[in-house]
DNA sequence: CCGGATGTTCACCT
DNA sequence: GAGGTGAACATCCG
């Protein structure tokens, strides 16, 4: 996806439907509602609702809907997958989403939200992202943006797989994806392979500052594909910070570039 | 034609 | 139970 800056750009985007009463939904195909098996008739207990408030948790955008502005009564969560668009009134806060639409096709428009006032549309060419009613946020860590250092040394603690694939579960934190992954242990020069458990107090540290550093910046400079490393994701590129030769792996199934010069 | 790409989920192994 | 792998979803690109 979108990672959660991303989600971050959406959700302020949702901002302005703020007190808004909706209107009409339109989910295709209905599988877009998540769990498959629901039907979309159930989203119609949000109809003449308004849009209560806006919040973000990890890589999910949640709406919550009520009887007015004060109180909500149902949620909305919403996934963007990995191709994923959200656009009020025909325009979004990302134009350009790399590795999603190269054109614009409203045929790839999976939900569409009919306020009162503006329009609400998620374009997902791929499919891979979702809409919840109510959506299940249990299985979600702490945010990246909010998770404590204790927080976050107990979930790499526990547990001895790879530093990189722990930094991808949604349960020990919540919002990085493989490119905001990759550009922070870059920075703070830890190598992916390691056990997530054998970090020493130091490292964790170093970890959960590069994290809200790498974060912020991101999301100033436009985007999670806005690192430092980015372009070093091809073969022969050489480490911008030791001339070393980037290297390819596999952690948690995702590609993962690295440089063995000054990552340890 | 084939493989891989900011993701998630599930079945199936070890 | 913990973790890994591969498939699936649909599209674009090299």
């Amino acid at each position: 996806m979108p990672e959660l800056i991303e989600a971050a750009y959406y959700e302020s985007a949702c901002q302005p439907l703020i007190g808004h009463r909706l209107d009409e939904i339109v989910v295709d195909p209905p599988e877009f509602l998540r769990p498959v098996g629901h039907s979309p008739e159930e989203l119609e207990v949000l109809i003449g609702l308004v849009l209560a408030r806006t919040f973000r948790i990890g890589k999910v955008v949640v709406l919550g809907f009520g009887p007015n502005v004060g109180s909500v009564a149902a949620e909305l969560g919403i996934r963007f997958g990995m191709t994923g668009l959200l656009f009020v009134d025909g325009t979004g806060p990302i134009d350009h989403l790399v590795y999603g639409p190269q054109r614009d096709d409203s045929s790839w428009d999976r939900a569409t939200l009919r306020f009162a006032h503006g329009v609400l549309t998620i374009r997902d060419p791929r499919r891979l992202g979702s809409i919840e009613l109510d959506p299940d946020l249990t299985g979600l860590g702490p945010d990246a943006t909010s998770i404590t250092v204790s927080e976050l040394r107990a979930g790499l603690g526990s547990t001895r797989r790879a530093l990189k694939a722990a930094l991808l579960d949604q349960s020990v934190l919540a919002g990085l994806g493989n490119l905001l992954a990759d550009e922070i242990l870059w920075r703070c020069g830890l190598a992916p392979g390691r056990p997530a458990s054998s970090l020493e107090t130091r490292e964790v540290t170093a970890l959960h500052d590069t994290i809200a550093t790498t974060v912020d910046e991101l999301t100033e400079r436009g985007g999670s594909h806005t690192g430092d490393s980015f372009d070093l994701r091809t073969p022969e590129s050489r480490c911008h910070r030791c001339g070393s030769i980037m290297v390819r792996d596999r952690f948690g199934g995702r590609s993962t570039w690295w440089c063995p010069g000054h990552q340890s």
